[in-house]
DNA sequence: TTGACAAATGTTGTATACAACATTATAATG
DNA sequence: CATTATAATGTTGTATACAACATTTGTCAA
């Protein structure tokens, strides 16, 4: 069930058909189950997700907010592209907020919480799914921590991104390091060092980092064309 | 036309009745002309704004989104409050990324801009409109020179909302320091002392802050009951 | 073949009717 | 009078028809 202090978000007011829509493309674009640079059509989504223009369309507004994806008007819908560039500005954004809410409001989660994020980053769950998980709420622990609307906000969309990107590199191996970045972190936070654990999680954002841009500057045999030299905005093809 | 290095938003493809009907409620609400906790319905901003629901229900997602108003399925929609908690998160925020953007991000700004701003900044411009407006641009500028779509999109939301602050508490005063404070950071920057000139724009944010915490607690005779003890999210009146 | 023009197609933008749910008012009942 | 049941109203959710614009295709002439 998640550790305390974990995001409330989880509002299951979610019988809206539009609500449902929307976290169904969202989805489905962060797995790139739908791929970077793909167009869209709101008739083939209709048809998909089964409900009418006007719930996809409010999804597909919020989705381009959340940079997901660019309406071109009258042209078309392209899920936004990724790049080089792209990886560096998501990376940037998270060392603006995470260490930053590990220093100063990590002390507002309790000691048993991050017992039980260390224990549970040494058993040897080999199942990456349940890892991911993990990863995820850990890091979300912090935000939340923060207790400030905007910063989660703004984490949100930035987390909802580096998604994509751990979908495409398919970064297993990362995974187990990561582990243990996160385990040296709740440590020090556990000791009550605020400014190490800044630094530890400064370091494990910045593996990352480097992780992801390795993998996306040396992906060439089996490459998909996914990562467009351009930026994110996906442009509507020129004619 | 403002400095050089400002933001290209000002996007005139706004031809299209949902971009007009956003910025037009936008306007509305960042102005206090639709004061706060107010509820509004699809149908009566239908006639004011003179359009259909379908554009207009697209603005109010949007707007839900930048946290400037709450959608309550089935109940209404409130524009939402403004609260000392919500002051301090937004400053709070600010803070993450404007010292930052003037320290690492400083140098991509021509000197002859600095000069330009110092000089603006001396001039004893008398009408607050046009302060507010070199106010913006001055902040604005150092959020773009990171060339960073993420952080920039998030200072979007949060200028913002700091814009409604700055109407209701009228503060005409601090513009002046506002001004000469401003003048500080650009000096500091001219000089090349990257550290100061972000120490410069912390100071000048925390003043800032101070500023409307003060007019906020203290506000008590002309109240309008508008800063309310709750937080942001419109609560929808309980029943 | 090339070019220009026109028609057809594809796609989103907008308006509107109706459905679903929440709240309030009303009336009936004890 | 108090309480409950029921109807009326208000508000957003959803579906769909049509309009507006962009692109592509096709036709015809030079």
């Amino acid at each position: 069930m998640g550790y305390r202090n974990v995001s409330k978000e989880e509002k299951k007011p979610s019988q809206s058909l539009k609500q449902i829509v929307y976290e169904d493309l969202k989805r489905r674009i962060i797995s790139c189950e739908i791929l970077p640079g793909t167009q869209l059509t709101e008739e083939i989504l209709c048809e998909q997700l089964k409900a009418s223009r006007t719930p996809v369309r409010d999804a597909l507004s919020r989705l381009e907010q959340e940079q997901l994806l660019t309406i071109h008007p009258k042209k078309g819908i392209f899920v936004n592209t990724v790049s080089l560039a792209n990886v560096s500005e998501l990376f940037e954004a998270r060392l603006r907020i995470e260490p930053y809410a590990v220093q100063y409001y990590g002390n507002r989660i309790g000691d048993d919480v991050y017992v039980e994020c260390i224990r549970r980053f040494e058993s040897e769950t080999r199942k990456s799914r349940e890892l991911y998980r993990l990863d995820d709420e850990f890091h979300q622990m912090f935000i939340d921590a923060t207790r400030n609307r905007y910063l989660i906000m703004f984490y949100n969309t930035v987390r909802d991104q580096t998604m994509r990107y751990r979908v495409l590199s398919a970064m297993e191996r990362r995974l187990f390091d990561s582990q243990a970045e996160h385990r040296e972190v709740a440590m020090q936070c556990l000791r009550g060092n605020w400014e190490r654990a800044a630094e530890a999680m400064r370091s494990h954002i910045e593996n990352s980092k480097i992780s992801i841009l390795d993998y996306v500057m040396h992906q060439n045999r089996d490459a998909k064309n996914i990562f467009a030299a351009t930026d994110i905005p996906a442009e509507a093809p020129e004619t």
